[in-house]
DNA sequence: GCGGAAAAAGCACGACCGTCCTATGAAGTG
DNA sequence: CACTTCATAGGACGGTCGTGCTTTTTCCGC
């Protein structure tokens, strides 16, 4: 029983790197299975269903992404350190290798949003963990002071998001050079703005 | 010459409507046809291969996009009234019956950001055209006097732009019942940064 | 090294895909 | 009404899809 789980993480492993170019309903065992080398039949054993498939993958994009952002950001110190520390783990994996195509929950919101079923409930479940996340932080950079007492938390964690989802449109469809600056400085705005009381 | 164009319209209308839902590579020559009770060939005669169908299908959702937020715009003040005009058509757009699955631009731009070729392009510069749109808009703002001087015009475009992308996941993809209330707070947020001078 | 278990392959299935060719029907023109 | 042009239907093609069988190969504990 070892042998099958190695090959299991690498074909989840690439399975995510490909689906972050083609998306998750583009994602298809014969084209995984030929970029592995394996038999599609073979592969498919792993995986009693594509859905199954499409709901590992997004578990593994998501343990990666926690890896990857969260964990970093948590040994910097509380407050706004650690919320400015979130935006820019983030910004570094949409540059990561493992993500040519594009950050793979972009991705998958677009195409699960109208699609009911275990691969939406696991991509939702993930965003609110992640928007819980930010928000924690961002109530966390309250009680110490560096943001303003009366900050919607929840509404913070929704713009900044949507700084990122901004980031992704301009970068990846618009090809925009200044994609980055452009969130960066939106970013800050917002950040300034939490900390002036009721601008 | 006529009956033919009708039809071509009819298919347009509704491969608009359905790629909203499927997106346009789930958008199938045979299940566009049984939808409108065509022969699959038929249709096909119409568009000499599926690219030229997704190119006529983008096209044909800005005109109508156009048709519903830009031009009603146009009809307002100069300045701010209109800046907000264009939001507020904005939001109408997304909860317009035409589009059940959401935004079609937003479910192309995440299909379409790594696949190039012509209907890539016909998106990037449908994009562009509304990017210059919004920036204008806010130009004329500035030069009224509602805006400040030295206000970046085009990073205003891209944080309103941000705006509707955060307001379009939270509503489609989580679900969230406070989307719009979401939004119209990170909009005004915005167009109160834009009054003063130098925040 | 052997034998049982696990992993991978081989193969076939029905369904749907985009595309093309040909025939038939209807529309428009003189 | 005849004739041409155009719009649609029918049918077939090579492919790929997800999914099940059965067989073969590989691994691992004794």
């Amino acid at each position: 029983m070892r042998k099958g789980e190695l090959t299991h993480q690498t074909i989840l492993e690439t399975a995510v790197r490909l689906a972050s170019r083609v998306g998750l309903q583009g994602l298809s065992i014969g084209g995984l299975a030929e970029e592995l080398g394996l038999s599609k039949s073979g592969l498919f054993a792993h995986f009693k269903s594509k859905t199954e498939l499409q709901v590992q993958v997004l578990e593994a994009a998501t343990a990666v992404f926690t890896e990857r952002v969260v964990r970093p950001a948590l040994g910097k110190a509380r407050g706004e350190p650690r919320v400015r520390a979130l935006f820019d783990g983030w910004l570094t994996w949409d540059r990561d290798k493992l993500l040519e195509g594009g950050c793979i929950f972009v991705a998958a919101a677009a195409e699960l949003d109208d699609a009911p079923g275990p691969a939406r409930d696991t991509l939702v479940q993930s965003q609110r963990d992640w928007l819980d996340c930010l928000a924690q932080a961002a109530r966390i950079a309250v009680a110490e002071g560096h943001f303003r007492e009366a900050l919607d938390v929840e509404q913070f964690a929704h713009d900044q998001y949507a700084v990122m989802l901004g980031f992704h449109h301009a970068k990846r469809l618009m090809r925009d050079p200044q994609a980055e600056a452009r969130a960066r400085r939106a970013f800050d705005a917002l950040v300034a703005a939490a900390h002036t009381p009721t601008s």
